[in-house]
DNA sequence: AATGAATGAGGGTTCATTCAT
DNA sequence: AATGAATGAACCCTCATTCAT
């Protein structure tokens, strides 16, 4: 009895092993195969191109974010703790599978062209959902006015980064710390830098 | 009379057309050299590989802020102006060439085992050169005491955020005024978020 | 009930609606499993390789001529009557199904190598009983004496050429027409260039 | 001094060799490459897939017909005269070149989707052309009144029947005599069959 | 008998790099 | 220095065939 499913599973896995570790373009399908122990022909019955496979890695992800944010935005919580919720599950998914994280940070960013609507998905819904809370933030007058876009985007490039820093990081302990660290010190940034007073 | 140091700057500049237009793995070198109209082998008479021509692309800009830095260091400013102007700079020249900063927004990452050395001098050199002047800016009690190599990665992520979304613009006049602001935004952000109260 | 040779039908129909759309190196296993409504495991029940359908779909053809033919041959008729009425009958074969018309003409030549035996026996059994029947002409005096090899392979040719011309022409309807025209037409260009005057 | 057309003439003739032994299908870039004493990527500077080298090989043949026919057709002869020496000019060639020859008649059908257009153009300038010489007899009143196109398409077809049954003899030396005796018996059989009595 | 997921050899094509001119 | 034709390793993907269920 084989479940497809699990298929897909075990060769996004491998995937996620090869991509992080040699990057999307110098990684080959052949290696992603090994790394599944099966047959580069398998890889094809469950994914049109290998294109594809990256694009799913993506959407894995961002769906669980837009997932957990919808379940977020519609309770009656401060805006900001709201921010604060989605930053601390966004880093405790980084830390979990470091490797997707490294992979989303790195492939993200590919001429217009051959960008891949998973990818787009990524990089514009999550500044657009973090734009909306901060908007939010300011009608109710948890922060001051801003603009939201520009911030919205600076909060997205600092998380990012921080996420590539904890992720290229050796030291896996410290990876946890430092993002641990992280997820207070950017709070408290931003907090800070957008309080009403 | 064209001295072998114009024709590197002509490749140069080729590159950078092309491999913004296109990205580093699609951009080919024979489109390299006709774009600066010169015969490929021509392009090996100036650099080792394809890639020493991006980290030549990402020298070039590393240089000119290290030296702009470098001037800056030792004047006796207020950190957070020296801080203001850095920036200010960074999105002047990326506003006189936004194709470059296309690319190093886009090229900087890559596994490490392919890491160019003139990557990592971006990379790494830019952020703690950040955490050298927030280091300053807290010793001499301009900003309050925070993780200045979390807030240096962050200011970085930020900054080259804001560069990705103007470079990604279509519309060229916008790119201009969302760079001003986002400047005024992020040093407005950044410093109420680490005032000294 | 579904007795096996029902299903290899099957199969045989859904093979030649598939090669005659794709051409036979452009048809699939999968694309033919398909069509047949069954899996492509179950052709390999029925054909001990791809190769093997498209013999199949050959011999049947042949047979079915072959057959037509030996039911003529002894007849007490003109020679010239049974050319007419064999030409009669494969126009009208290839009238009802003009897929198996495209599928003969078009991969009736491929190298010796792989040459498969039931094409082989259609490329030199029908030139090689045109012969016979043309000889016997020839013996009856019905027409002149002649090079009966070149001639047969001649009127092969033609036939085969007025073939491919209605089976790949759009229009249905003058499919009939222009075949029916064409039967007429063939003859009276060989009656006539055959003719002992 | 390399002169590009030397080679790409050196890659046509070695495409030749390999194509007319094995078929299109079964003929690999390798192989015409090590036929040709060159590297695969080599293939690539003249040609821009295996499918043009097809359709080259075709275009000059075809060229070769036109260039002729054309020089022909405007000339004070009966129109006969014309068809004769086509004929022979046709099966000259094809003597000169027997592995060309069974690559025309072998690779000239494919499923209309994948129909290279040099290949149309000999499919279906051919038999248009010899329509035209054949309507130009029945003007004439050098041969009865016909259906043309019928005619046109029986003659394109026996032509192609016997340069086949030439092409895959094994004797070179029968090769000759048979499309020498061909050439007569074919003008004999469509002089008598079109004769005007 | 029927299934269809798994297989993996093999194919066409690309492109950074070289080197004779 | 400049050229650009030649190179060939390496890549992504296909698809006929198999075999455990």
């Amino acid at each position: 009895m084989s479940r497809p499913l699990d298929k897909k599973e075990l060769i996004r896995k491998a995937a996620i092993q090869v991509i992080s570790r040699q990057g999307y373009y110098y990684a080959t399908t052949d290696q992603i195969a090994e790394e599944a122990g099966v047959a580069v022909g398998t890889i094809y019955n469950y994914f049109r191109s290998k294109e594809e496979i990256l694009e799913h890695i993506f959407k894995v992800e961002v769906d669980k974010r837009f997932r957990y944010y919808e379940g977020l935005v519609n309770q009656n919580l401060p805006a900001l703790e709201k921010l604060q919720r989605l930053l601390t599950m966004h880093f405790a998914e980084v830390l979990r599978e470091p490797q997707v994280g490294q992979i989303m940070v790195r492939e993200r960013l590919s001429p217009e062209d051959q960008q891949l609507p998973g990818i787009r998905g990524f990089l514009q819904g999550v500044p657009s959902r973090l734009q909306t809370i901060l908007e939010e933030a300011v009608a109710k007058g948890e922060i001051r006015p801003c603009d939201t876009e520009i911030v919205a985007a600076a909060l997205f490039g600092s998380i990012e980064a921080v996420v590539s820093k904890a992720v290229f990081a050796q030291d896996q302990n410290k990876q946890k710390e430092f993002l641990q660290n992280a997820a207070r010190e950017l709070m408290d940034l931003y907090v800070r830098g957008l309080e009403n007073r």
